[in-house]
DNA sequence: TACTAAACTGACTAATCAGTCTATATTAAT
DNA sequence: ATTAATATAGACTGATTAGTCAGTTTAGTA
């Protein structure tokens, strides 16, 4: 990837996070990102193409933090458990993707084709882990609803980090991790 | 309230949650309200006076769903319960305005003078509850983090439901909320 | 009926928008 | 050294934006 089509990522990154598809114009990405406007369209033919690369972008980085790491000599808690704390973490380190990909994985901007691309790829790298979801300590519910509240789960356990900032991390994720894992234990 | 101003609200209210602040326009909000512009500048000084008002008519009609139902006689537990059911079932009545206020609680277009308006209130309906969960049968944690915890597998409960229509609704909420009772559960 | 204030209208404006276009600079290959 | 392809620039354009304003209609009252 080339340098300058990096720095149009990233800044509108920040800026569609804090104002929107709409209340971000290519002009201020241009000038944020420290390029022309001409420059920006040369690598992204639309507004629209941006912001959907712009999405392969951010849920690239987080499949990158989750992948490889399942590890079947471990307990089924266990791994879980590292995959949980993997995504929080992602959630604290990279705030602006984590909150990006809230906010625009329902837009009518990112396209079904760029959803199908990337929803796909995640699906495989969690496969380890829901086969263990299906014959192990826990709850007899569906598996979307499983899944839906450890998502939501991450989510709102990032969000109450960033919301109390003096509050020590470590204690917050374990007790939060306890709180899924309690929910869904037999 | 006037009708037109009603109808302006409600308008704004599905077009804010389909298209975002700036993907709004004050002409199109007019047009779809069924009045002129100037009418909308009448009732609103200004877009963002628009989105404040609408924000807490928003957050009005969920206090209206969760006020004066505390029941003293019983238990913790159902008490809890109705709460979290009477807040799904918000979600699943008044899908836009669920996530009217899921998409704009931490815009830069909401003042913080809005936001103290009606925080205070849901607080204070809240109080009830609260003073329960300090001295239950729940785990010793910070209660902001149980509240954040609450908020998060309501949020994702709705969602759930949303994105699976074909599936029991009771049958999820009960599910959901025992995840969420056995998760506080000492 | 006559008067008044509030409700309502839509054409209008200066600013801003996404995207284009032409021109220049840089790079890579021969 | 020449050429061709790619990278970069920013002035420009037609469309759209939030908000204004001068005037018209409606509703209440005396």
């Amino acid at each position: 990837m080339k340098e300058k089509e990096l720095q149009i990522l990233n800044a509108s990154l920040k800026l569609f996070v804090e104002n929107g598809f709409h209340g971000t114009s290519t002009a201020k990405i241009a000038k944020s990102a420290g390029v022309a406007t001409g420059t920006l369209f040369h690598y992204f033919k639309t507004k629209e193409e941006l912001i959907n690369r712009l999405y392969l972008y951010a849920k690239e980085s987080m499949l990158g933090e989750i992948s490889g790491h399942y590890n079947i000599e471990k307990s089924f808690k266990e791994n879980i458990k590292y995959l949980w704390i993997s995504l929080v973490d992602f959630g604290i380190k990279k705030p602006e993707m984590f909150q990006f990909i809230l906010s625009f994985h329902c837009s009518p901007y990112i396209t079904s084709l760029t959803k199908e691309e990337i929803e796909n790829r995640l699906e495989m790298a969690l496969e380890s882990y829901t086969v263990g979801l299906k014959k192990q300590e826990i709850k007899n519910i569906s598996y979307e609803l499983i899944v839906d509240f450890l998502w939501g789960s991450i989510v709102s356990t990032v969000d109450h980090i960033e919301k109390y900032p003096e509050k020590a991390v470590d204690k917050i994720k374990e007790q939060a991790f306890d709180l899924f894992w309690d929910g869904i234990s037999q």
